[in-house]
DNA sequence: ATGCCATACGTTGTATGA
């Protein structure tokens, strides 16, 4: 079985690419993010064609996530069964804009934004989170951030259990180690990087999961997301936020780790990279 | 410190991203 993860920066504009990817890849479960829909807007058709189920949790202009399956979806969950996320907002008046409504299309509350979905596909059970960026160290969104990946800490706690099969894969907005982004000396100071932020997926670690990709690759310099701007991705300049963890008897049967850095090339392509892992069946 | 580019919404700008 063949479980991937893409940040797709907006499953509207990326369909085409996402579809071509379905083809050549052949991923039986593709967990998605910031598919930026609500969920009346998501393709499910264009899935179905390509013989995938689609389960999606979206609030509109922003976030949102999904996951696609060719195994079967079954037990549903979003937003940590907290019940439903608000709507995104709709723009700002150009000339009216305060500082009450600077900011206020990201949360600093952890739990209403469509950054989580969950389901059971083909005997695993998969987690597609996008977590918030955080923006800032010492800012309102940066706690959130935090606050966010306590209580994906918390859902694990209380509704999963570490000796099942399970593989939470996603955009974690976190490089884990010095060694997943480009030059550590450019993000002294930065979010992704910082000590609290690596002890938030140190915590899922601790819980019982592993970071797939690194069973497989221990090297250095391999990445799964790049600026779209001054040609970063071309001259190497990017960081390994997206991940697969998974829980031990996934990892025993996992025998391979990709990034797809091909699906970062070509025309109009996201700024995100799939990863995927095989499993032995 | 900011733009570099790209997305959405929607209108010629503002918010967000990491």
């Amino acid at each position: 079985m063949r479980i991937a993860t893409w940040n797709v920066n907006s499953l509207k504009a990326r369909l085409p690419r996402v579809e071509e990817w379905l083809a050549q890849r052949a991923p039986d479960v593709l967990l998605m993010q910031e598919t930026k829909l609500a969920d009346e807007a998501a393709p499910e058709m264009p899935f179905r064609m390509a013989g995938y189920e689609l389960a999606h949790h979206g609030e509109g202009r922003w976030n949102g996530v999904a996951i696609a399956s060719r195994v079967g979806i079954a037990d549903v969950v979003t937003n940590f069964g907290d019940g439903p996320v608000r709507r995104s907002p709709g723009p700002e008046p150009s000339t009216a804009a305060t500082a009450e409504a600077v900011g206020a299309g990201a949360s600093e509350a952890p739990g209403d934004e469509a950054r989580m979905i969950s389901a059971v596909c083909g005997g695993v059970r998969v987690v597609s989170i996008y977590a918030p960026n955080g923006r800032a160290l010492d800012t309102p969104f940066y706690r959130a951030k935090l606050a966010w990946f306590d209580r994906l800490a918390r859902w694990l706690r209380e509704t999963c259990h570490p000796a099942e099969s399970l593989a939470i894969g996603g955009d974690f907005n976190v490089a884990p180690e010095d060694e997943d982004v480009y030059d550590p000396r450019e993000f002294v100071g930065s979010t992704h990087v910082s000590e609290a932020e690596r002890s938030a997926v140190g915590a899922l670690r601790d819980w019982g999961l592993v970071d797939a990709y690194r069973l497989h690759h221990p090297e250095s310099g391999k990445f799964s997301w790049w600026d779209y701007r001054a040609g970063n991705f071309h001259k190497g300049l990017g960081m390994r936020i997206d991940h697969l963890y998974v829980t031990r008897s996934v990892a025993e049967r996992c025998t391979a780790a990709e990034i797809d850095r091909d699906a970062r090339k070509g025309q109009f392509p996201s700024d995100h990279a799939p990863v995927y892992i095989d499993l032995a069946d």
